[in-house]
DNA sequence: CTACCTGCAAACGGTTTGCATTGCC
DNA sequence: GGCAATGCAAACCGTTTGCAGGTAG
């Protein structure tokens, strides 16, 4: 172990320099909420980042942080149509994910085009001038569901 | 004016038999609802929709109505990031949406290339077998709002 | 020192559930 | 006549808001 306190294995410093960056203040809590966005596999929902955080943050002021986060573009909200917001860690990457309707499993894909998709739209709309952002979601079975 | 009673333009016994022919009972708020839907030109809020079905159908049973409707694939839910639920009549034609984030315009585009897209999505994924559905909503600004 | 951040409590709004009654098939 | 559909009331739950006290820069 490093002598230098970790949060997740993430360098305590760089998450910090995250949040001054985003002209946010430096506290306990937004640094291990950052920090637990930052590290996780997939998108987490509101309850379980306010299950890892405990009481280093409280439940209204995750939903507070998230928010902040999501504006300052450091986040992202995530809709997995379960009926309530998962936030994933921006790491500038444009993918999306692919959802199973049985168990909720969740992986991530590339490839949308879209760019392309964009110009389609553009294209076959009137009333629009540009495009901000985009959501995609693939929903299915994974290979254990579909076996049962 | 035909003799034969319209509901937004479509006739009585094309709804009824959409009613039957999915297992439901065909009744008089259900039908105009289902009207309502079928004619509409973009998703519809649920609060839009129990206002036009009037006293024709309580809020309550409306939202049990388009839950029915959802699962017999007559009618879908759809995401447009406003905080609650959007249900659109089903033309059988693969169309997604461009929505507006400042005034809430919503027009329709074709062609995301779903095939496509489930095959690199299936292709890059480990755990995935089969994709039944899928999201796509695009967010920006109309001619009027980019202006302004 | 002074914004920003926080905890706690309470409100909020969309949606769901329970249950007795109604009415379609 | 039997079961789906309905109305009304109340619960539900994720999320937001208000406010007084705390803390980072």
């Amino acid at each position: 172990m490093s002598a230098v306190p970790k949060y997740h294995s993430e360098d305590r410093k760089a998450l910090q320099n995250i949040l001054r960056d985003s002209g946010f203040r430096s506290t306990e809590g937004r640094l291990f909420l950052l920090s637990t966005l930052k590290s996780a596999q997939k998108p987490l929902s509101v309850e379980t980042l306010a299950r890892r955080v405990g009481t280093r943050l409280d439940e209204v002021n995750v939903y507070r942080a998230l928010e902040s986060f999501a504006e300052a573009h450091i986040a992202r909200r995530v809709d997995l149509q379960h009926g309530h917001a998962h936030y994933e860690f921006v790491h500038g990457d444009d993918h999306h994910h692919i959802v199973c309707t049985s168990c909720q499993k969740v992986e991530d894909f590339m490839g949308c085009e879209y760019e392309k998709l964009i110009g389609k739209a553009l294209k076959q709309t009137r009333g629009f001038a540009k495009v901000t952002d985009h959501s995609l979601e693939l929903f299915g079975l994974c290979t254990v569901c579909a076996k049962a």
